[in-house]
RNA sequence: GCCCAGGUGGUGUAAUUGGUAAACACGGCGGCUUGAGGAGCCGUGCCCAUUUGGGCGUGCGGGUUCGAGUCCCGCCCUGGGCACCA
């Protein structure tokens, strides 16, 4: 009997898990009116980013985030919103894939068999999932729709194959997004990556970066997360204009000049046409001082402008180009090399003619892939003036008038000089100008450039979603039709080990390559190459409004219900790729009309990260907690709560095991409190005393303010995320509690430290609410109220100060006027003494706070 | 190099619009309580002083102000992101 009174977190945690579970607490009821009569419950979709099913299962670094949306969702649901709180499975991927190679398991296997342990750690855990909306990306029942939107992609022409120079990982033998390419290496296994050639299929996310950059205007996002996304799509406003060549030493060139190559790609059919060459630049001011231009190494122009004395020399360094990977070039010490065409190009604002180059600084895919260089002002180009000799001629000069050019390129704006008609104006003002007199002159125009490069999907792995299309001999390039999807990934595969000939696994299962063209029923082949694993969780918030849908993607009027997210709750780590495909998709979706939003998460939360004997917590460096020990010697909701206190929740911090005491004798005492006053009222059947004396009645209206403000306090803190102070608001409160004299103690103050708990502890929240009598679960009840009136203090502590120094306090009303706070000061021995021999020059008085003498 | 975030006791940290620096915890030390144990309660930023008390204290240096952790200027350090994008 009396152990039943200690508090044994193991017993009543597994009992509430049960309970919920056998009265599907948490499954969301669409139907149900809200508490307040209203027929549509404010909707409230509150969002993990769903996991992979590592091997490794979750340690309390996980159990961060989760910890964070349970609380949210567990208050929200309380103050009468319907929640949506769902979980699912990125289970597609190369993490999945690698473990499953390195322990020569089929991925499904290991998948499924990962997937079953994490679910039990987040129940036992106690979040408030809606397991029935469960999903799995690797499922067939949803692939299939992940299938289904490439198609709509492919049939808006928003999904196409291209030859390609791609980053390609030889450890992983597959293709890597530039997103997944850090520093050269790849994002999970840091080989060094190389470029290779190959087919491969894009998505056209370029279309959209100007809506993705200004969709984030109203975006409740960390800053930090804007800007990378505003920094990776990275706009840029310049003009784009015409030059005409010199060919050798000779003529302007025309179509005529053109090598086959290059006449193909120029696609003109008027030999007389004049070829110009196009350039970008954000800095048209410094027209003036261009004395030389550059192409990428893979500009098209680049064999017609080859003249014979330089012929040589220009192919030797072209292959040495195309060896290198980007990553080597960008990286390579940023040591500039190159090589000179034999061709010039002609400044149209002064006719001169200035030498064309061949640099591997230059970017191809950027802009135009040419550049007019200004040594005098961008500090690339007079590296490389200054190594190969060209010239260099300053054209803008800072507003001090002194240049500073020995030092080097000086790169910011100021007035021009030397610039002709264009002389004495400010930068700004002549990049406009300038800009101005291309356009009329029709060589030029303003305009804006993005980094953004589009999303590369292909993958040449097994696990993944295969790509519908068919290659027909006949036909071409065939979408599976969407009556024939999904598209099932064979489960049956000899050897699904990566290879390194640039193809999938899949073209060797001979039973999935081969098949009949949709159009003319002919032999033909599949598409084997799988998509990239962000293409499975850029729509997956998406199903879980209807995850069970096997006619379409999903119910529209679902979606229009549930959606967009409200609260989305993640690593940092996600910043740009995943969100920034996410929203590109679901831009798509908008434009597709099936949606009727154009940005998926409204609010968005990084939790920081968890840090354990001074490094990131992972368990192949063996500093984990392992939350499953961690439950049998606490239990899950000290876990939680020491989650939510041990720092503010976007700072990374340290577990602390001695920190963790703090929170369990935290709960301890909520519990011996409760037991307490329990015992006390059964054994003298009484539910409250009347106040014996003034002190008394006190002391009862100072607990009841208390009340109100901790209710109020701890609402705003769990709206703004600030669940630290959250927590060490009901501290407090339970040590007031803790130390009235029980007798005092009305039971609304127990009930409402229990309510505002609940979220944070709910199973200590429920046994205990349950102990007070009531049938009903406590996530039944409203989230409680405060009364602004009983917020304020009616006495307060003012401040005396002499010159902004504190020497004394004196206990007050509120309403205090500076006269009376004065004379009281006054007759204060300790302010007595500060004053003496002093004359008083002014007073400052602060109502309700503080007098200050200034002496 | 550029762009963010941050720097407060022995530790994690807290501090409305500038208004008592260190709430709430952890640990150490000291004390009280308890049959013992577990536990509970009180004190504790640093320095000087037996005490009353005083001085110093929010990375560093200036400034604004009656008053600065908070605002402004200039630095230093730590963490993160980007990095030939013309």
């Amino acid at each position: 009997m009396i152990r039943e009174k200690i508090y044994q977190p193991q017993k009543i945690e597994i009992k509430w898990q049960k309970i919920w579970q056998e009265s599907k607490a948490h499954r969301v009821d669409e139907k149900t009116r809200n508490f307040f009569g209203l027929r549509n419950k404010l909707k409230f979709y509150c969002l993990d980013m769903f996991p992979y099913p590592s091997a490794e299962g979750l340690h309390v670094g996980h159990m961060r985030g989760y910890t964070y949306s349970d609380v949210m969702a567990r208050k929200k649901k309380m103050e009468g919103y319907q929640v949506l709180h769902p979980m699912g499975w990125d289970a597609f991927g190369l993490p999945a894939e690698n473990y499953a190679l390195k322990h020569n398991l089929h991925p499904k296997k290991s998948t499924d068999k990962n997937i079953s342990q994490i679910k039990k750690q987040l129940e036992s855990m106690g979040c408030m999932y809606d397991w029935e909306r469960e999903i799995n990306s690797s499922d067939p029942d949803y692939y299939k729709w992940t299938q289904w939107l490439f198609l709509q992609l492919y049939k808006e022409k928003l999904a196409y194959r291209k030859d390609a120079f791609v980053n390609w990982c030889p450890s992983c033998q597959t293709v890597l997004a530039n997103e997944q390419v850090i520093e050269g290496r790849c994002e999970r296994c840091e080989s060094k990556v190389t470029k290779r050639s190959l087919k491969q299929w894009f998505f056209k996310i370029t279309e959209y970066a100007d809506r993705l950059l200004n969709g984030l205007d109203n975006l409740d996002w960390p800053d930090k997360v804007e800007i990378m996304q505003r920094n990776w799509i990275g706009q840029s406003y310049g003009t784009e204009f015409l030059m005409n060549i010199m060919h050798g030493e000779g003529h302007i060139m025309t179509a005529n000049d053109l090598k086959e190559i290059t006449l193909a790609q120029a696609e003109t059919e008027f030999p007389e046409e004049v070829i110009k060459l196009r350039i970008y630049t954000t800095r048209i001011d410094t027209i003036f001082g261009m004395t030389y231009v550059v192409l990428a190494p893979e500009h098209p122009l680049i064999p017609s402008l080859i003249t014979r004395k330089y012929e040589k020399e220009v192919n030797e360094y072209l292959e040495k180009a195309f060896v290198k990977s980007e990553i080597e070039r960008s990286s390579e010490e940023k040591e500039k090399t190159g090589v000179f065409t034999g061709s010039y190009a002609i400044n149209p604002f002064n006719g001169q003619r200035v030498p064309i180059w061949i640099a591997d600084y230059v970017l191809p895919h950027y802009g135009t892939g040419a550049i007019m260089a200004v040594p005098a002002h961008d500090e690339r180009d007079y590296a490389f003036a200054e190594k190969y000799g060209l010239e260099i001629v300053e054209v803008v000069k800072p507003e001090s008038g002194i240049s500073s050019l020995e030092k080097g390129a000086f790169v910011e704006d100021g007035v021009l000089v030397d610039s002709g008609e264009f002389s004495k104006l400010p930068s700004a003002l002549a990049r406009e100008k300038i800009t101005q007199w291309l356009e009329e002159e029709g060589l030029g125009f303003g305009t804006k450039k993005y980094k953004l490069r589009d999303w590369l999907i292909s993958r040449q792995r097994y696990w993944g979603t295969p790509i519908p299309i068919i290659y027909c001999e006949k036909c071409g390039e065939v979408p599976v039709p969407e009556s024939s999807l999904p598209v099932r990934l064979p489960e049956k595969i000899e050897d699904f080990s990566p290879t390194p000939d640039g193809h999938s696994p899949l073209a060797k299962v001979k039973e999935f390559v081969e098949t009949n063209c949709p159009i003319c029923n002919k032999k033909a082949e599949r598409e084997t190459d799988t998509m990239d694993t962000f293409v499975d969780s850029s729509w997956y918030f998406l199903r879980y409004a209807d995850p069970k849908n096997s006619q379409y993607i999903f119910d529209k009027k679902k979606i229009k219900k549930w959606l967009p997210v409200d609260l989305y709750i993640g690593g940092i780590e996600h910043a740009i790729l995943h969100l920034l495909y996410s929203r590109f998709i679901t831009k798509v979706l908008f434009d597709l009309g099936l949606i009727e939003f154009e940005e998926p998460f409204i609010r968005l939360f990084n939790q920081g990260m968890v840090y354990y004997k001074g490094a990131k917590m992972s368990k192949s460096k063996g500093n984990v907690v392992n939350p499953d020990e961690f439950f049998v010697l606490y239990g899950a909701d000290t876990m939680r709560l020491y989650e939510l206190f041990m720092g503010p929740p976007s700072q990374d911090v340290e577990w602390s095991d001695q920190g963790v005491i703090g929170v369990y004798r935290f709960l301890n005492k909520v519990w011996k409190l409760i037991e307490k006053f329990l015992s006390k009222t059964k054994n003298q059947k009484i539910e409250i005393k009347k106040p014996q004396s003034l002190e008394e009645e006190d002391q009862i209206k100072q607990l009841e303010r208390l009340r109100h403000k901790t209710i109020k306090k701890v609402t705003k803190d769990i709206d703004d995320f600030r669940f630290n102070t959250a927590v060490s608001t009901l501290m407090e409160y339970t040590n007031q509690l803790t130390g009235c004299p029980i007798n005092l103690l009305d039971k609304k103050h127990l009930e409402t430290l229990l309510l505002l708990l609940a979220p944070m502890a709910p199973h200590l929240a429920e046994e205990l609410w349950q102990k007070l009598g009531y049938k009903e679960s406590i996530f039944q009840r409203k989230w409680p109220k405060f009364n602004s009136d009983l917020v304020i203090e009616k006495e307060v502590e003012m401040i005396i100060q002499i010159n902004g120094k504190m020497r004394d306090k004196l206990r007050a009303a509120e309403t205090i006027s500076e006269a009376e706070a004065k004379e009281l000061a006054l007759t204060r021995a300790k302010i007595q003494k500060y004053l003496k021999k002093k004359v008083i020059k002014k007073i400052i008085f602060i109502p309700g706070r503080l007098i200050n003498f200034v002496v």
